[in-house]
DNA sequence: GATGAATGAGCCTTCATTCAT
DNA sequence: CATGAATGAAGGCTCATTCAT
């Protein structure tokens, strides 16, 4: 037993129940263990959320800051980031879905640290979407829409992926970075014969086996 | 006092800290009522929920079926849904978002029943999307992405907008439909001299004053 | 069922296991009511034991002080303040004790609260035995000392006396003046056609029937 | 590490907080070591305050039982005895406290165990004053309770005793042998040129350092 | 001798709901 | 229409204790 185990049961839980509505026995009996045994592993329910937001948010950050140090060129940033963020999205939809859904569970305190990381998070995209609209890559009615429309369609994907699904990862991959570049009049020539893809990590709060939602 | 008012703490609250995390002395304390005088409003707090749901779903339904009627043309129809879609999410964004968020919290027989309302729903976008692809007004790689990409982010601006903003309602909707233009290769030159923009409708569970978020 | 019945349950196992030892369930039973309900009279376990210690002490002030005011003689303040004490506490044997006892369990907000009321109780033995030997009435090696004994004899008869007893508690009462007045050095002539004994108040809190002890 | 390190820390937290209140996790970080080594040490928490208990009151017992063989005179043995009594419990203020406070944390059986020697403690001080009553060395109107009396005010020495305090021990010993003398109305002048103190023992159980009290 | 992991029972408190008034 | 009182069930968490290492 150890704690990459309860914390998979959390993240199933949280993520299909919604943290409020799951119980300490219940995290215990998904796991395999006694309810009080998980106090061996965190100090509180509240705690194991945040021990579970922290790897997720940490690892978006990192994924998404080594998408923008694969090119100086926005085009390629942007479809580095993009990849990046469907990649990780359709990998870890369960923990991802927690760390977006839940952040409202948190007391204040733990709230603010944990806003701290995702607004660092987002702040990626709007460096990117930003530099490229300066210099003229591309262009936008309005940046910060064009912003936030990217995000919230990419991480759609955690509702409906699934690895069994259609689609390869790749072809969704590349199917966002599509659509980003045409939500901002990007020339998507400019990625011929660019690899911006990296290999998604796979988080060990996520758990195994299918996701929330029916193939599509 | 009336059934009004009671709905419109219980959005409230629910979409600050979900369903399951509200008490049912919290929703009577924000009422200005007794917590047992909601029993003779409703039967239950999922009850609540549910109708709650409904009126929203319905009324999202309404709106859409209208958006449709407006034209015959698929790039028309596409227009007038997501400005539908967008102005009533930004007119209803804690309403919008407790039906988004909370099924998960329904019991069985309610969620399957108010799944169906929202399956009913997204299937008109589904039904325009196709239809414009099939008579070759749209184009896209996958057209199951591109709708869900599209209701994803329209269902976004619950999570932003504010009346007080930056942009007007018209405005957003208006960067939404070219958005969406763009995501599905449609000519936006069809859209010009048509009024595809109809009123949103206010629902009388939304509460009034500031929603969540701060303004962009 | 009002609050003096729980409070008075209250005491009673207070008194009998410590304030620790005895479980909410517990108390609810001895008060034949429901565990939850006891929320409804008051707002936790400890402020149930604040709300008895309070009554207690508040109680015992009054008695002291309107002893105090019987008159100007210091002998005969002293034979007053030690019946009141000891009547207060033989006639609400298990609150006294209670009060006594379990300080320790309170928070330190509460607890400083508490032994305010206390020092300001025992202030009153502290005011008479000094001027007593200031104007020459008593002797004693040590002042505090004796204070401190007085007290100590006086608080010990919750742990034995018995209305049903060997002794009626006039008895007890001037037997404790006239031991008072030894320890001291008091002329216990002064006392002789002065009716220094006032009716002992009966708390609320206190249970009715046979205290702690077995009878001597 | 050895078993005095375990009771000390044991009598120090019992006597602050209670033994009902008290932890064995808290009394393994007052020691020094896991919780769960306390269990080769003890069999039980409570067994480990059965050993505190009974070191103490054995200790007084002996003691006590010595006290009364020094001489054969009632006013001697009564001096000596008293002396004892306020020896042994400044020297060990906290032990005796937990020895007497909880008596009622004890199962059936261990406390009928332990009552019995408190009872036959206190049947020293009953005899003594009896016989001295019986010869004609003291008078009092009520012989049980002037033994209480007695009693209760010696103990109430552990509650404002310290060793760094105004008044040496001897001198304290003095006070309230010469406060038993008025009660009993001894004649403290067949005293002198007696020494009837003896020095107190140091329980294993103390925890060294500073009492409860604040020193007066 | 010492400990970290584990557990069933129990802790205090809050829950949604009912009902007499 | 409205509420204060009441309750069984469940909430998160801590308890004393055991045991393999």
């Amino acid at each position: 037993m150890n704690i990459g185990k309860v914390q998979q049961s959390a993240v199933m839980l949280f993520a299909r129940q919604g943290f409020a509505a799951t119980g300490i026995r219940e995290l215990g009996a998904a796991a395999g263990i006694n309810s009080a045994t998980i106090y061996h592993y965190t100090g509180s329910k509240e705690e194991l959320l945040v021990q579970v937001m922290r790897g997720c948010l940490d690892a978006m950050i990192a994924s998404g800051s080594a998408a923008l140090r694969i090119s100086a060129e926005p085009t390629v940033q942007l479809a580095a980031l993009v990849s990046a963020h469907v990649g990780f999205t359709a990998t870890n939809p369960l923990t991802a879905r927690v760390a977006e859904y839940e952040m409202r569970a948190l007391s204040p305190e733990n709230r603010s640290a944990m806003q701290k990381l995702r607004d660092d998070y987002e702040s990626l995209f709007a460096q990117v979407v930003e530099r490229g609209i300066r210099v003229g890559d591309f262009s936008a009615d309005d940046a910060t829409m064009a912003r936030l429309a990217l995000m919230e369609m990419g991480t759609g994907v955690a509702h409906w992926y699934r690895p069994d699904g259609r689609l390869t990862l790749a072809e969704v991959q590349r199917n966002f970075v599509a659509m980003a570049c045409k939500i901002l009049s990007a020339d998507s020539a400019m990625l011929s014969g660019i690899d911006f893809i990296r290999p998604p990590m796979h988080l060990a709060s996520e758990p195994p086996g299918a996701p929330l939602a029916t193939a599509r």
